[in-house]
RNA sequence: CGGGCCGUAGCGCAGCUUGGUAGCGCGCCUGAAUGGGGUUCAGGAGGUCGGGAGUUCGAAUCUCCCCGGCCCGACCA
């Protein structure tokens, strides 16, 4: 390609709305143009990189044994109803001329179930069918440029199995695959144990990168590598030493207190760590009590996990009245009956707290908790914070803000037996399959990486996912020596099966140089006069910055060797 | 869905308070010089001021409604 008749709208300035890294450059290298929230446009350069990594993620499927498909983008709404989504809030619904319902998919369990309806014995399995395909999420909110859209590419598989070892054997060799895939895009990946939400199922594991730009908390232990989703990480709190207390508690009055933070500066209150914060929440349309010690913040993700609820929500104020006969601020559970009341472990075996008292302005201390509240569960609530104890090995543990890359999950047989999806086993009695579900964005993956490897220069891409893999510069075009000899050069990497872009635009060098670096090419030769009198030619390399003179000759062949030695 | 901010040329922005010829920088086009880090000079093209309604002799500017976008939070297969 010669850089003067390729599609590469470089911008000078940053677009205004862009604030992670990677939508910033993505926009000002002219990979990227947002069409509406959450939705891309992908231009040659965007599109050449995407084409990189979906090459190597189809052939690491292929190397566990995936077989690739192309599922429809438009689903119809019998077989969503069939597993009970149709209608799933990130769903963008249609209606064809007829008036038939139909959605743009947002995943794909259940088509791949339904085809997996013609598979008739066990003799068949396991497989492993995968897709790349535009999933369409109406999500809430759109953010971060191409991190999180509305549009995009992904690489979907799904794994058929007869038994629960068989699952486990294709969760493993994804997770293996994921590992490989991860490492050769040049993605520092954490996997971590995570909730499997609203996906079903009861085992997944996340892909997450570091990135300021990212949405979600992980916990890790730098010791023993210990790594887990705010969501469900746990650690081990120093063992507390209460008083014993008086006989019964003791109510005394609290005007003007209603939070945690109040009475713990109040005059006869107490430490937030000896307080039980009780919380009100609505599950599946009942009212129930949630205590956590008072400096605890409640993950509501794990209420969801720990009662299966199908809907959940903090009640309102009305309703809570209603529950205790008292306001937010004076709530407690102490000779509560007849409510269902949640209990977070950091409470067991705790005395002389302080709670409130379900009287307006008045609360409660001398609680033991055993004693005095009726806990019907026990229910690991409560958010890890930095510098608790590691479960594993109680080191410190240390919270990070990621972005999620990908995500594998043990689905079991929810969409199967939705779908009718069975085989007859040995004993010739019908199972339904097991099923896994595994997943990565492309585009997240692409944004993914320039999150991760960029500097105030612009984009730095690992060679094998590079738009081009070395550009050709030429400093002045106009000079005949130095376009043929820059011309031979790129001639010959071309021929080699290299990427290679001729820069021969009539631009200062300067404007080529930042042009360059801001899109990220791993190598460039600059071809000029000055270097050509000594029959020379530089040799700079994105990352490092790294310049060398080369002689012409050699040129070609120096690269070419450098990006085999780069490519993985 | 709550809170905040913003829509004026391809990009970044000023103008709006106090209504009266639509501006600046970059980019783009032509010509010239320059040619190893966003060079310089001269000339030029380019705008339904997000949309609609209203007030007014007159609206980018004032009023109302709508649409779109960004950020924070909530939410999130």
């Amino acid at each position: 390609m010669r850089w003067s008749q390729a599609f590469i709208p470089t911008l000078r300035d940053d677009p205004a709305d862009a604030e992670a890294a990677s939508h910033r450059l993505l926009v000002r290298g002219g990979f990227a143009r947002q069409l509406m929230a959450g939705v891309y446009s992908l231009l040659p350069l965007g599109k050449r990189v995407h084409e990189k990594i979906e090459g190597i993620i189809r052939e690491e499927m292929v190397k566990v044994g995936g077989q690739e498909f192309s599922l429809p983008a438009l689903l119809p709404k019998e077989i969503l109803e069939k597993s009970g989504r149709w209608g799933v809030d990130v769903m963008f619904k249609l209606e064809d001329r007829h008036g038939a319902a139909a959605c743009l998919g947002f995943t794909h369990e259940e088509i791949f179930a339904w085809i997996a309806r013609e598979l008739r014995s066990y003799k068949q399995l396991p497989q492993i069918w995968f897709q790349f395909q535009t999933k369409f999420r109406d999500e809430e909110r759109p953010k971060s440029g191409l991190l999180r859209v509305r549009e995009f590419m992904m690489k979907d598989s799904y794994s058929l199995d007869v038994t629960a070892e068989g699952l486990d054997y294709a969760f493993q060799q994804h997770f293996e695959a994921y590992r490989r895939i991860f490492e050769r895009l040049g993605l520092d990946v954490v996997a971590v144990e995570a909730s499997s939400g609203g996906m079903g199922g009861n085992e997944s594991i996340e892909f997450m990168i570091e990135t300021p730009a990212g949405e979600d908390w992980i916990v890790s232990c730098a010791a023993c590598g210990y790594a887990a989703n705010v969501e469900k990480a746990t650690s081990l709190l120093e063992p507390a030493s209460d008083e014993a207390g008086p006989a019964t508690p003791e109510k005394f009055a609290t005007p003007d207190v209603r939070t945690i933070e109040e009475l713990a500066v109040f005059e006869g209150g107490a430490p937030a760590e000896q307080q039980i914060k009780t919380l009100v929440y609505t599950i599946d349309d009942a009212p129930a009590l949630l205590l956590l010690r008072g400096d605890h913040a409640l993950v509501e993700q794990k209420l969801i996990d720990g009662t299966a609820a199908e809907t959940l929500r903090p009640a309102t104020t009305a309703e809570i009245r209603q529950a205790l006969c008292a306001s937010a601020g004076s709530l407690g559970a102490v000779g509560v009956e007849g409510l269902r009341v949640l209990a977070d472990p950091a409470l067991q075996g705790r005395t002389n707290m302080t709670t409130g008292a379900n009287e307006d302005g008045f609360h409660l201390r001398g609680v033991s908790i055993e004693r005095d509240i009726q806990v019907a569960e026990w229910m690991d609530l409560r958010e890890v914070t930095e510098g608790e104890a590691c479960p594993m090995c109680e080191a410190d543990l240390a919270i990070r803000k990621t972005a999620e890359v990908g995500h594998i999950f043990k689905l079991g047989t929810v969409y199967t037996e939705a779908l009718g999806a069975s085989v007859q086993g040995e004993d010739g009695k019908n199972v339904p399959i097991i099923m896994g579900s595994y997943g990565i964005g492309v585009g997240r993956a692409m944004a993914g990486i320039v999150e991760s490897w960029n500097d105030e220069n612009g984009i730095i891409w690992p060679m094998n996912v590079a738009p081009y893999e070395v550009v050709v510069t030429i400093v002045n075009p106009k000079d005949v020596e130095s376009s043929e000899a820059g011309q031979r050069i790129y001639e010959s990497l071309i021929g080699d099966g290299i990427d290679a872009i001729l820069d021969d635009r009539k631009e200062r060098p300067g404007v080529k140089f930042k042009d360059a670096e801001l899109i990220g090419i791993p190598y460039r030769i600059t071809v000029g006069p000055k270097g050509l009198a000594d029959g020379k030619v530089e040799l700079f390399r994105r990352r490092g910055a790294e310049k060398r003179d080369v002689d012409v000759h050699k040129a070609a062949d120096i690269v070419l060797n450098a990006v085999m030695e780069e490519r993985r």
